[in-house]
Formats: C-alpha cells, sequence, structure tokens
DNA sequence: AATAAAATATGATATTTATCATCTTTTTTA
DNA sequence: TAAAAAAGATGATAAATATCATATTTTATT
C-alpha cells in the first residue's frame, strides 16, 4: 500500500503539516478504497469514523431537501479532505457525497486524526483555517442563492467550475456533470437549467462539445 | 470596567474553556464598546482584528449581492463571539454587522485569542467545534434557499426566530425585525414577505401585535 | 402637536421559473 | 447489435414571485 510520507496529494491540504512520524503512524492505519462512479463514498445520517483523502476523482457533495429534491453544495476533488466536520461535530453526516467518476481515496480513521490535532498545532491551526474559508465560500453561497435569479446562478457556476476544473483538450469544463447535476447545483429545474444552456449556446457564449460545454465569452 | 473572569457571558461561547489566567489576561487588554441600534458593529471590507464578545443586544450580519440586494446570513446575540473567521483566515470581513437594538460588546484584540488558540488546545477544539456546527448549518441554508418557495421559507424562519429569540409577554417572537429584515432573511421582496404574512395572519397561523409576530398554530 | 419620513399594506401587472407533455439523442444492458 | 432506459431538448401552460403604483399607518423630527 502507498505510503503517505511519500504521497503528493498531502500537499494539496491540511495534512501537509504533519511530521514524518506522525505521517508513518497514519500510514499504518490508514486504509484505501476505489468508490465507483456513481458510487457513494458516504452517506446522511452516517457515522464517517474518520476523513477521506480524495487521491483521484470528483464526488459530488449533496443533500435532499425534505420536499425530495436534492441540492449539490460542494463539489470535491483530488487533494481535498472529507469528513472533518462530522468528526469534530462529533455527530452522523448530514450530507451525501457520490462520486462522479471512478474515484481513489484513503481513509484515515477518527482516532488518528483526533491524535493529530491534539498533539500538532499547525495542523490544527490549518484545519481551523480551511473551514474558516469553506464558511465564508458557504456564505456567500447563500446570498447568491438567495438574491439571484437562475440565469446569474448559471453564469457563476459555469465560471466557477471553470476556474476549480479547468479545461480538457477540446477546451471544455473538465468536470463529468450531467444537466441534472447542473441544475442540482444552481437550484433549479433540470429543464430550465436546459433551457437556459440552449440560450447562451443561441447567443454564441458557450458551446457543446457532446454534452461538456465550451466557454467562448465569459 | 468588567472583568472576563467574573462574566457570565462567556459560558456561552468557547471563551469558556480559558483558565482564570487566560481569563485576566483578556480582562487587561479587551476593551467594550456600546454600539447604538442601526450602527454597524463592523462592515464588508474592514479588518476586524479580533473578536467580539456580545454581552447585549442583537445584530444581523447581513451581505450585499452584486446586484444591491442585501441577505441577512446570521443573527447574533448575546453570549455569541462573533469574527473568528475572519481572524483565522486572516481575511478582511466578508459581511457587514448592524446592530438591530443598542447592544453591548466586549472586543478581544487578535494577537490575544491567537496566543489562547496556540496555547489551550480545548479552547481551539471548542472554535473548531463552533465552526463545525456553523457549516453545517450554512449548508442547511444553502439547500433551504435553492430548493424551497418562498412560503416555506418564511414558516421555517418564523419557527427558528421563536425557538432562537423565544417568546415577549405577548407571546411574540421576541426580536425587533421589520419587514425589510425578514424579507432579508428569506430572500425575497419585502412586498412578497408582507403580502404573505398578511395571509398567514388570515389564516389564523399567526397574529400581530403591532408589528411584532406571533405564533399561533406551528 | 404638526409635519415629514419611513414602514407597512395591497392591488395590478410583468417576469421568472416550474411543471407537464412529448420527442430526440445518447447510453446502458441484455 | 438490438432493445430498453436514461439523458437531453423543446413547447405549452401554470404557478410563483418581482416590480410598480399607491394608499395607509406608524415613527421620527421639528
Amino acid at each position: 500500500m502507498g505510503k503517505c510520507e511519500q504521497c503528493i496529494v498531502r500537499q494539496f491540504n491540511s495534512l501537509k503539516h504533519l511530521s514524518k512520524d506522525e505521517l508513518i503512524r497514519m500510514s499504518a492505519c490508514k486504509t484505501s478504497k476505489i468508490i465507483k462512479k456513481g458510487q457513494p463514498l458516504f452517506l446522511e445520517g452516517e457515522y464517517i469514523n474518520g476523513v477521506y483523502c480524495i487521491k483521484d476523482g470528483v464526488c459530488k457533495v449533496s443533500k435532499m431537501s425534505d420536499n425530495g429534491k436534492n441540492q449539490i453544495v460542494n463539489l470535491i476533488k483530488r487533494g481535498d479532505l472529507i469528513g472533518e466536520r462530522s468528526l469534530i461535530s462529533n455527530e452522523v453526516s448530514n450530507l451525501n457525497a457520490y462520486a462522479l467518476n471512478d474515484m481513489e481515496v484513503c481513509f484515515i480513521p477518527k482516532e488518528e486524526i483526533i491524535k493529530d490535532l491534539e498533539k500538532n498545532p499547525e495542523f490544527t491551526m490549518d484545519v481551523l483555517k480551511t473551514m474558516a474559508i469553506s464558511l465564508k465560500n458557504a456564505d456567500n453561497l447563500i446570498v447568491d442563492m438567495a438574491q439571484k435569479n437562475v440565469k446569474q446562478r448559471l453564469a457563476e457556476t459555469l465560471l466557477h467550475l471553470q476556474k476549480r476544473f479547468g479545461t480538457d483538450n477540446d477546451g471544455c469544463i473538465d468536470i463529468n456533470l450531467s444537466r441534472e447535476d447542473i441544475s442540482n447545483i444552481i437550484g433549479t429545474a433540470t429543464e430550465s437549467a436546459i433551457r437556459l444552456l440552449s440560450e447562451l449556446k443561441k447567443k454564441n457564449i458557450i458551446e457543446f462539445k457532446g454534452k461538456d460545454i465550451k466557454l467562448l465569452d465569459e
């Protein structure tokens, strides 16, 4: 199995603050997992009991509303950690995470993370900082959801996705989302999202290659 | 000036984990402030450079959207801390905070809080836990904003306000919000909020005493 | 207390968005 | 590879919500 101390992925998240000893201990207790496209990494109501470090692939983090509608609140990719929050608040997850493509993840058990939080203040401060930034992003998203219309939310989502996931060889946004996923990000009916995308295409603001989207005029 | 080590308000927040020595040091460097109703505690773009501990009063935490609409993302009351996030992420505030009534607050400078975070793991863990819970609440709010209609959001807001702020002698929700504030919480036009409140009143689900609202049927 | 200003209220109307229906295209499965 | 299923697309219509106009009530100011 791969060794954490040699794994490049940790450089992208709070684990970069762990010492060599701590990483060796982590290597000893972590487990690797493959999550197939479409499969859940975890579900709402489950105790996660640890943290996932994403080695490869992307997952959508979502929550079902009371009225049966699904909302994607985040997309997680290579280098990200997920699960710290439930771990810290000692609660079951309030979110679902589904793989958007085949994923490779490492699972680090709760006890190990807690030990590091207790003994390594730099690690703790970085986790704290990451959370503070997430909270700021969440507040901004609340404002956007509450105050912007669907067209504006779609435009911002496309720009944000391109910034976060870059473009492939064709210049298309490099993430594998269905139209339904997109509508679940912007919080609208699938038909509305499709309609607005068609409109943007007609206006030559975007272009389709298959179902992938290429931004022409930002 | 009041002494932190004798102040009951700290029991409601992470400061309860500070030692007597730490509190005495805090007393020495903190400053008290009175913020008059309608005045800002801080504004978007400002460095807060510390943390406010709310001794009395309530403030609304809001953000102006690009399109000129205002959104209230949180209400902060006696016992709450505010400002930790900008402090930890080392950024200017992305939110405004305005007093809803006369407030009494203590300002604790950044350096003091940082010192405590570095030296008191229990304090740090509690701040971490509070943030994890805030993040969960923020995610839930995103889902509600995106997936629920205005009527549902109004109903939930009224229930939530009553739970958080309790009721006064008349049985009305004990918080001083204008109709505009309410609409800025649920993310709708003021007229729409007023209209829906009138509707709820007609259906005997709520009752007005002056502009205050009493829930009859939850 | 009189006046001005702000907040609340309500109608009329326009705009946005959801829903339902149907068709086409793409993907998956047998 | 054929059939079935899922995803994408588009029209018609209904429902939700915003906007504009205006009236009334409450609050603040002189």
